[in-house]
DNA sequence: CTTCCACCGGAAATATTGGTAC
DNA sequence: GTACCAATATTTCCGGTGGAAG
């Protein structure tokens, strides 16, 4: 998590060491963990979960904790922070392991215990190697006992962005493996979501073996915002931000309710499109500028990194919207184009019915607007689809793919 | 008030991909 | 090379929809 100091052994011109606008990009990266006095306003919030880990450090059983709280208010932040610093804390002839898992990446069930498992696995000190990959789910759970049991007397399992796994079983296996006597080091799960009603829809054997307290984090206000960007002004060289940049940056993110993530990316941004202006400094356009960046790069890394069908259906639906003053279409009439262009780029088309799950994930991820519509007799309930942008700014879009040129 | 159109969308079946282990 | 494994992509099958037309 440390950066390198940076090295002066670099002696080519077309690399320069010295950037002009930042002197520590790292600061502003995502996962960046702060020291415990740059944290702003999450005392309260530290000191409860620390309570519920409390057991850990004397070598009894940590308790399990729920977060709650919107995306940029700080739960990974603490939860990250409050573990670490557990693990420190523990007493001499205590091992606490700690562990942090994005279900957004590792989103099943597998995935998840395999990460942990190649996480806390230590190949010197067990003797185990965990597979990437390959092997049944019940064998993961058993090499991740295994390097739990020989390593550790107590572990603090963060699980990020937990609602966005498919399968809540990772929480009962967790809790219950202690009990069941399959290992003999205790587990603490700190399991993190953003939707307050994760719990409720919980399967009930589930919800009754994940014992847990819950904690909830308020969003950040303006001032908090501009606190936390001000922590992290060391990013950038001195006196290269002028005043109106953070106070504007603290503003827009105010406006998503309170997002810190939002703030520093906003920041970042700026310091970059600072840079490529060969600006001095950075300003207060360019934060403007930033902001807007940001909305387009969104929009084209999500059209460039869809898979080759579904741009080729976008293209279909570009190709509508440019040739015919309506912009709105039916599946079967996007359908028919995008098998034209199957046919002309040679490459195999799709059945209707995946065809419209395609337009629906583009539709989930905005780049396409669906309504459902009904024609009655004369043909029933249909989909219209929309381009949520500008149709030619879409194509061009999709044409940099050399697999989409005719 | 009923009919009826043709697409919608859930579910199950099947194929494909990318990997380990032996 | 063979046997497995998980995950994902795609196809097949089919009951459901709901408002305009009659």
């Amino acid at each position: 998590m440390t950066s390198d100091p940076p090295s002066s052994t670099v002696n080519d011109p077309l690399f320069d060491s010295n950037h002009r606008i930042f002197s520590d990009k790292d600061l502003l990266k995502i996962g960046h963990v702060p020291e415990a006095d740059r944290i702003v306003g999450r005392d309260e919030e530290i000191s409860k979960l620390a309570k519920r880990l409390n057991g850990a450090v004397f070598g009894s059983s940590p308790e399990n904790v729920m977060i709650y709280g919107k995306t940029g208010t700080g739960k990974s932040l603490v939860s990250r922070h409050v573990s670490q610093r557990a693990q420190n804390a523990a007493e001499d002839n205590i091992d606490i392991g700690t562990a942090y898992i994005d279900c957004a990446e590792d989103n099943t069930e597998t995935q998840v215990i395999s990460s942990l498992a190649a996480k806390l696995n230590d190949e010197s000190a067990t003797d185990i190697s965990v597979p990437y990959t390959g092997l049944s789910t019940s064998k993961y759970y058993k090499l991740l006992w295994k390097t739990l049991d020989t390593q550790f007397d107590s572990t603090i399992l963060i699980l990020d962005e937990i609602d966005l796994m498919n399968n809540d079983s990772v929480l009962m296996k967790l809790s219950r493996a202690e009990e069941a006597g399959k290992i003999d080091c205790s587990i603490g799960v700190i399991a993190i979501s953003n939707k307050i009603q994760y719990v409720d829809n919980l399967n009930e054997r589930v919800k009754s073996s994940f014992q847990h307290k819950e904690i909830f984090f308020k969003p950040y206000d303006a001032n908090q915002l501009r606190e936390i960007m001000f922590n992290r002004e060391d990013a950038f060289r001195d006196g290269v931000l002028t005043e109106d940049v953070i106070p504007l940056s603290a503003a827009f993110a105010a406006q998503e309710h309170g997002d810190a993530r939002k703030a520093i990316d906003i920041l970042r941004h700026a310091g970059e499109v600072a840079y490529e202006d060969e600006a001095e400094r950075v300003h207060e356009n360019h934060v403007r500028r930033a902001q807007q960046h940001a909305e387009k790069d969104r929009f084209r890394e999500l059209v460039n990194g869809a898979p080759t069908q579904a741009k080729a259906a976008l293209l279909a639906l570009t190709e509508l919207s440019l040739n015919s003053k309506d912009d709105v279409f039916l599946t079967g009439r996007i359908y028919d184009q995008y098998e034209n262009i199957c046919m002309e780029l040679n490459m195999d088309s799709l059945s209707v019915r995946r065809f419209r799950d395609i337009l629906k994930e583009q539709a989930f991820l905005g780049v396409v607007e669906i309504e459902k519509i009904n024609k009655g007799s004369a043909g029933g309930i249909h989909l219209q689809n929309r381009l949520i942008e500008d149709p030619e700014v879409v194509r061009e879009t999709i044409l940099e793919d050399s697999r989409m040129q005719r």
